[in-house]
DNA sequence: AGCGACGTGTCCGAAAACGGCGAGTCGCCC
DNA sequence: GGGCGACTCGCCGTTTTCGGACACGTCGCT
């Protein structure tokens, strides 16, 4: 038994319990998809059986909540091809480093890619390339933090938390916004 | 910089960051102390400057807050020697091992001591003893939680987080208590 | 051109170290 | 011979430390 205290799982999600305040689910074309809230923002954004999902949240699952409903709201949007951009609230738990890493991913416009190494060098850590990569792979908040619009610098899509189908998806659904 | 998410103090203090709700400070006959609630009780109380302090804690200051006041009430009726025994609510944040040590402690009447060899096969596991003095020694709420009452099985106090001489007179302040 | 090594922040699992002890041994001293 | 102390060693939950593994891209060799 280690650190009965927390239970077995990873760190992030133990922390998630802690301040998130209410959950609800979202029915994405591409798959349901679990929303978490704290009392700042949104805190999470997950498909099921994704990479790092956070697993069963204690939270209390709140459908009518103003914050989620909004996300909910905003995603319908994005997903029917009515809007690119989202206006909630975040509050997005992780390290600096991460938190830098996902600000960043926040100014790459829909239907437009960046490759990692961009990314870092825009941080100020070129070196910091796989870095990076770890950081993209646990953004928290998928589709709204844009972590599917960054690819390898050959182009190859290289990988998604939620599946490289569903990275292609979301691509194809923003290729034509660019018009 | 490892996990800038946390501060870099023991894990255990995080929790608390997390969980607590109010702070206040209690000034004892024998040096002041901090006293921290969740929102389901009492969750610490600690010396200045005894072995496992949580530090600055970032909640907010309410000396007005009601289960804050009550166990400061309890605390001074205790150390004036008006009662023995306390009934403000707990909520001891722990592991499952350390929480049954805690619990033991519980058990243990003013005025009487037990080593913790005793404590150690009370718990059912009788070669813990090593594990049973580290929980004793963490225990989050001194005083109200009586881990002073638990010595070595020689008879010699052993030790004491907040100090051997405060253990010393918290012992002695017992002491007639016994009858 | 192609292949291998390296840098970077973070997480995770394994392994070692660390105690608020106590029982058992051995030597010393009356 | 008994009694007392110092020393050694095993016990076990928790904490700390360490070593890989990663959603990559550049550089230096072949």
């Amino acid at each position: 038994m280690t650190n009965a205290i927390t239970d077995t799982r990873p760190a992030a999600t133990t922390r998630l319990q802690a301040t998130c305040t209410a959950q609800a689910t979202f029915n994405s074309p591409i798959g349901p998809m679990l929303l978490a809230r704290t009392k700042h923002g949104l805190a999470g954004a997950w498909f099921d059986g994704q990479k790092h999902h956070p697993g069963e949240l204690t939270v209390p699952r709140e459908p009518e909540d103003d914050l989620l409903c909004r996300a909910a709201h905003e995603l319908d949007a994005y997903f029917s091809g009515r809007s690119t951009g989202f206006s909630v609230p975040l509050d997005l738990q992780g390290t600096a480093f991460q938190r830098a890493v996902w600000q960043a991913l926040l100014a790459i416009t829909a239907g437009t890619t960046r490759s990692y190494g961009e990314l870092a060098r825009d941080l100020g850590t070129p070196a910091a390339v796989r870095a990076v990569g770890g950081a993209v792979g646990r953004n928290p908040v998928s589709v709204i933090v844009p972590c599917h619009r960054v690819i390898g610098s050959s182009g190859a899509l290289t990988g998604y938390a939620g599946g490289i189908d569903r990275k292609r998806a979301l691509l194809a659904l923003e290729a034509p916004q660019l018009g």
